[in-house]
DNA sequence: CTATACTCGACTAAATTGGTCGGGATAGAA
DNA sequence: TTCTATCCCGACCAATTTAGTCGAGTATAG
């Protein structure tokens, strides 16, 4: 299990999607434009998560993606084991460190295992449908095209004032890059 | 908060360092040989852990690492934050995501940024004495030297390349769900 | 003095990240 | 039919990170 960008950029992209596929599939320009991913990017990342039959995909003008099942039914760590590809498990945690033949064997792997499937059991745990929940909840807008030059309309909502910058975060935060 | 193998092998490394430490300091050639890490690799770590004040060195022979806290007061957050210098937080979680001007700003800040707290939060919840106590539970031996049956006489086993596609993160003993 | 062990900086091969580019395949609409 | 929006795919790429190597230096116990 890696967390790094991608899966976030993975777990973005699925948040915006769910958002707004109630009206039809949404075509990754849209979601391009709105979270600033690169379409190509978004088109690796959405070619493994339709792999993984998290996302259906619909060709053709008007096409788009959608989810391929329930929200609630699709869990954040689905959609990272999606993208990061992680595969078999050679051996021990992909690296050699059980010796496998006498004592003290393996130490490492159980450990890590331990710490590991205690880690998809949280991500597990959280489902898109929450992610997006949330967001609603804050007021983030679902508009068709928050394209900036939606001149007349200019009372969007201001945008909830972060509410206390976490501390936590200033360990968070550090993920970045 | 990346979680890659680099956090593992500081993770793996600091159980091991806890789990000797009580007849003084341990030195890295000694983890190195158990762990199956590089040497050269682990001083990088150890650098980090120690500008951390996770660990103090002791120099000179019979010298090594010891622990900087107890370790009931480290916590698996604390080690992969030391060894991943994540750093500056440049703008929004690393992306400039936040388009910062008008409406929709910053939906991927606020949401990541949750759940990345909560991601924290649950790696601060496990600290070094659980899982060390845990590796005891489970029966690991404290050997001083756990030297392969020391039969002097064999050239070392060749550490044979696996250019183990590394980073991996089994997750094979992770779909228990 | 010497062997042990940490400290530090420079260098590197391989892999991953985060893209770009160009060509196809499909399908709705004019 | 043709135009065009969209997904689909593979090749390629620059920058960074991973996981190490190497060599020189410092501290210290015996």
């Amino acid at each position: 299990m890696r967390l790094t960008t991608k899966g976030r950029f993975a777990v973005t992209a699925m948040i915006d999607l769910a958002l707004r596929e109630h009206s039809g599939p949404v075509a990754l320009a849209a979601i391009s434009a709105r979270q600033q991913i690169s379409l190509s990017y978004l088109e690796q990342l959405f070619g493994k998560l339709r792999r993984h039959e998290l996302v259906e995909s619909t060709r053709g003008p008007g096409g788009g993606y959608s989810l391929g099942r329930k929200s609630e039914e699709i869990t954040v760590a689905d959609i990272i084991v999606a993208v990061d590809e992680p595969i078999d498990a050679t051996g021990c945690a992909g690296k050699e460190n059980c010796m496998g033949d006498d004592a003290g064997r393996c130490m490492t792997h159980d450990l890590w295992a331990s710490l590991n499937s205690k880690m998809i059991e949280f991500l597990d745990s959280v489902s898109l449908k929450k992610l997006v929940d949330e967001q609603i909840a804050k007021g983030i807008s679902i508009e068709e095209h928050p394209v900036k030059r939606a001149i007349s309309t200019q009372p969007v909502v201001k945008p909830i004032k972060i509410t206390a910058p976490n501390s936590v975060f200033a360990l968070g935060a550090a993920f970045s890059k």
